[in-house]
DNA sequence: TTTTTTGTTGATTGACGAGTCAATAAACTT
DNA sequence: AAGTTTATTGACTCGTCAATCAACAAAAAA
């Protein structure tokens, strides 16, 4: 039954179960047959396609990763001060698309990945540089020679709400992250309009 | 050679292994064999002791955390106010012993491990609220009503701290962390003294 | 229509690793 | 001295799993 240009779509297929099958059993230890077969195809196709198990799980890390972006560059399409943008980013990082139960735990599991693999590493470090590199430039105008070390608070605390979502037990609380971070923000704000 | 009265040394030997080498290793993927090695005995003689793996890595958990239980209260017993109270808490938070490379890349993959392990589960949660309850009882008359909120916000940051340090490159920098979360702190005691 | 390319899988290989066991030995008890 | 408890390990079992391969099928190209 090939269909031609399956390709596509059975990637696609197998990063959204991997992303899914890590997030369930919220660890790496996962194997291919598991992903290949909630992926609707054998595990010999999985590898056919990608290869490794490695290049796997580093094409959902990239996925959950180019999502994550697209969520921070929606909310960020609509605001234009620079209080605005910066409350968008964050509402952006908490993202419905972003901010669910497998995601957040499988982007957990790829963070400890970043720990042993380089090109994971790699792909982190460039979300981390991007995110401070944006909380800093919203900031300049608000809190001035402080944007620095406010945009690395910021970076640390929403990391922070993200992992203990991770281990809640009920579902992740979106409006509970982002009361936590704007509270921060608010703060900050203060005394410098 | 039979020294008797071994049972607790190798206990301790084996704990120490296997922050080690998880923290080395970055991953939880590492063989009892290694630990054992790496704390000079056989792996039939790990079993012998813990029974299991999974006891194992839970014996170095509460390890990990009864370390940092001790911090905390260590850096408490010298600071009297409030305020000095709080920082307390969090400079113990970043303190040597347990802000250090292979300790914080263990707590990490521990952390990981507890959204699959009940047991691990239930150990982080307790280390949580305590930190959580810590936190706003000194918070409380600092911030009044605000002491939940800024509680939740400094346990998410000091966690996101910790996160980011163990993909840090370089050696984790201690002042670096309590730079970051003291500004915090700063901000959220300015003006209610 | 033969050939090539693309898609697909069952079966197999080869490695690795958790946990068990039988055996050995030194201490301690009676 | 005989028996028991504690310490210790090498060798083995048994399962799992990533990766490979041979083979088959259908579309596209020749």
């Amino acid at each position: 039954m090939p269909k031609l240009g399956a390709e596509p779509i059975r990637r696609a297929a197998l990063v959204k179960a991997t992303i899914e099958t890590v997030g369930e059993a919220g660890s790496l230890e996962v194997t291919v047959a598991q992903i290949a077969r909630r992926a609707g195809m054998s595990s010999a196709l999985a590898h056919h396609y990608f290869g490794s198990k490695e290049q796997i799980f580093l094409a959902a890390m990239r996925a959950i990763l180019t999502l994550y972006g697209a969520e921070v560059r929606g909310a960020l399409a609509t605001a234009d001060t620079p209080e605005s943008r910066l409350r968008a980013i964050v509402a952006g990082s908490f993202a419905q698309g972003s901010f669910r139960r497998e995601t957040i735990s499988a982007w957990l599991n790829f963070y400890v990945l970043a720990q042993t693999n380089p090109q994971a590493h790699r792909l982190l470090r460039i979300y981390q540089r991007r995110l401070r590199s944006n909380l800093r430039h919203e900031l300049r105008p608000l809190v001035g020679a402080r944007a620095q070390a406010v945009a690395r608070g910021l970076g640390a605390m929403i990391d922070g709400v993200y992992i203990r979502a991770a281990l809640a037990d009920d579902a992740p609380d979106r409006d509970y992250a982002l009361d936590i971070v704007n509270e921060y923000i608010d703060r900050e704000l203060e005394g410098t309009p």
